[in-house]
DNA sequence: AAAGTCCTGCGA
DNA sequence: TCGCAGGACTTT
């Protein structure tokens, strides 16, 4: 579920309840994420002050008062919400309260999350975020030259290359440059590698308008789900008609992830 | 079958 | 050495 868009709209919706508030106490529930909650995670946020809240890729990255920062990764599950969990719901590993009575708790039936605090800036190996640096095109045609072997799809998923891209707006932001998942980045013309900088910007801003997206698990930090799960234009479409031109859309799976593309508009 | 990452082993 | 495929994790 959370990609960019959705990370970035739980950052936005979260930032107004926790900013400047002072955490009182945190319970771990269940420490089996994918890795371990570490045993000193709740001595080491009780008592400090959320300063701000930021995001890098699918990171986001609270700083505490003393420098700390408190990493949360939501994985394919996670969701982050305010409030207190109707009595019954499942799978909430991590409960935080704030001094004044705000509660936040942390939800993630698939257990492919991370959360664990930070002495310092954490080193996440994260290429540029597309939103907070920017990709532009000239930046993603030297990738495309340096990573040519690559598959195009597979390097804007590389975390390491550019943060933030998953399989949905991967597929996405490839159908709107009309080009195809398998092909190798070194065969992009310059040309295709500006106009696939500028289609990732615009889906990303697409899905972030429309309060992030994604799939049924997907709630931002209010509770609220997002709208772009209606717009996807080729994930989760196959078989059914290109809403350019008809063709039905083709899916193939390769190292496990799904890719959806049109064979008529994408080359 | 799945939105995310990490690891191993194979072949080019 | 690199890239990819496949499997691993987990629950619905």
């Amino acid at each position: 579920m959370p990609e960019l868009p959705e990370v970035e709209t739980v950052r936005r919706t979260l930032l107004p309840h926790v900013r400047g508030r002072r955490i009182a106490r945190v319970e771990v529930h269940d420490r089996r994420l994918r890795e371990p909650v570490p045993e000193s995670f709740a001595s080491r946020l009780e008592g400090h002050r959320v300063v701000g809240v930021r995001r890098r890729g699918k990171f986001l990255l609270a700083d505490l008062d003393d420098g700390g920062v408190w990493l949360v990764h939501l994985g394919m599950s996670g969701r982050l919400c305010v409030g207190t969990p109707l009595p019954g719901t499942p799978h909430v590993h991590v409960q935080i309260l704030f001094e004044g009575g705000e509660k936040l708790y942390f939800q993630d039936p698939r257990r492919f999350g991370v959360m664990r605090v930070e002495a310092g800036e954490p080193e996440l190996a994260l290429g540029p975020d597309p939103l907070v640096e920017g990709v532009d095109g000239e930046m993603l045609w030297a990738l495309t030259r340096r990573c040519g072997r690559q598959r195009i799809k597979t390097l804007l998923m590389d975390q390491r290359r550019i943060a933030g891209l998953g399989n949905i707006y991967a597929n996405e932001a490839l159908f709107r440059a009309r080009i195809r998942p398998g092909r190798r980045a070194g065969r992009l013309r310059r040309a295709e590698a500006m106009a696939l900088a500028a289609v990732i910007g615009e889906t990303l801003e697409e899905a972030l308008a429309a309060g992030g997206s994604s799939l049924l698990d997907y709630r931002d930090a209010d509770g609220r789900e997002g709208g772009f799960q209606r717009r996807f234009r080729v994930y989760d479409r196959a078989g059914l008609p290109c809403v350019t031109c008809a063709t039905p859309i083709r899916h193939q799976v390769t190292a496990g992830r799904s890719s959806y593309y049109c064979p008529t508009c994408q080359r």
